[in-house]
DNA sequence: CCAAAAGTGTTAATCTTACACCCATGA
DNA sequence: TCATGGGTGTAAGATTAACACTTTTGG
């Protein structure tokens, strides 16, 4: 494969903004940097692309590197393309979203990176244009929840319907009323009942749910 | 700046695919490609990035070198990133779609590029992953037009309803009832009446419309 | 037996769809 | 005067929104 150097002297990187949702809270996955003139910064998880890798194998290594899997749902956002986005030079960046669980998707901390999950609601401010990526990612998923289902990689395997409405509650920023909110979501027909229920330290039992794989994946592609 | 080819030989070029709506048709620019291996091949205009532009400036050269004029409506699709998408060596494309009049906004088609505008209808083979690109334009236009005002790119300045239907019937593949459709329109409230009256050869005089630049400008921004 | 959380239905209001005739004009 | 294309309204059906009480359970 022809070296393209001699017409091309970019560098291109990926950022994730991989979201989760943890006790009634959406959080974001940064790490520390550790260059100048950002040492020390927040910033998106990222890495430089070389020259035989796909887009989404630069995600997986990211996602290897800074929690130790990379089974995850991610979808491209964005490029961010403008000349002087990076002090250290010429770099477009190809910014991607992700979702996770933290129960039940594995997750391994690299400390060496300060990697960490922390909460959007604290608004944490982000080097290079990072901030932007995030607010990208969230608009992005607000969009995509109203035609089609969401959940399935952000709550564990079995939740109550309380939980789900939680989720929508918090990334739509809204408040639902519950019986129109069950309603809705029980005429999509995308979860089936666990038989089972769950004790909640003090009153009634909850029905627990779970996704439909087939009707979820169904309309996670062509929507409602 | 520094020089990163150290790190990253990847070359990064932008595609557009340019819809116009000309005579009730959905049309694409494209151009003839010179190079081997797919030398004649029709394909998206495009062109490799230079280090020192920004994504948008790679997007006024290809639209200048094409038809002549920048003044573009353009927003971006998509990275295209896989490893073997292009025979020449490692890149990276860049994808933006944007919506021109032919009426209004001054076009000289290169002809050195054989640059034309084409009948999507034909549904036209292009090289590389161009192809994709376009879907992936037209189900934007379409998702996009749902929550937004589409026209005031694609129309001539002033319009009739009749013209406007046929944009929307067009490029979300659906034939409306006119009575409802002018309804919905007309409570979206971002047009406006021009006074005047055209005439078809036959028949009863129509309303023009034009877009109320400000409402239009609102509605653009944070959808209805 | 009571406090806490879960579950459940109905009605009014709004939005959507389907549908057919009259109006203005130029030939 | 008639053929052509443009414009208009209404009613039935579907969807959404607002709203409060009963059930189950553990303490």
């Amino acid at each position: 494969m022809k070296n393209l150097t001699d017409f091309s002297n970019i560098g291109v990187s990926v950022s994730i903004s991989l979201f989760c949702y943890d006790g009634g809270e959406k959080k974001i996955l940064t790490v520390v940097n550790k260059k100048q003139p950002f040492k020390n910064a927040l910033t998106l998880p990222n890495k430089i692309m070389k020259s035989d890798q796909s887009l989404e194998d630069v995600c997986s290594e990211i996602l290897k590197e800074n929690i130790g899997n990379d089974k995850i749902y991610m979808e491209q956002l964005n490029a961010f393309g403008k000349v002087y986005r990076h002090p250290e030079g010429r770099i477009i960046d190809i910014s991607f979203y992700g979702l996770i669980n933290l129960e039940k998707d594995s997750v391994v901390l690299n400390i060496e990176n300060n990697a960490k999950f922390i909460n959007l609601e604290t608004n944490p401010e982000l080097a290079f244009d990072h901030n932007e990526m995030i607010d990208m990612g969230l608009k992005r998923i607000k969009r995509r929840m109203k035609y089609r289902p969401l959940g399935k990689n952000l709550l564990p395997d079995q939740f109550t319907m309380k939980e789900l409405e939680g989720l929508y509650g918090s990334f739509l920023s809204k408040k639902f009323d519950k019986r129109n909110f069950r309603r809705r979501i029980l005429e999509m027909d995308f979860l089936r009942e666990v038989k089972k229920v769950q004790r909640n330290s003090r009153g009634r039992k909850a029905i627990l749910y779970e996704f439909d794989p087939k009707k979820y994946n169904n309309y996670s592609k062509t929507g409602f």
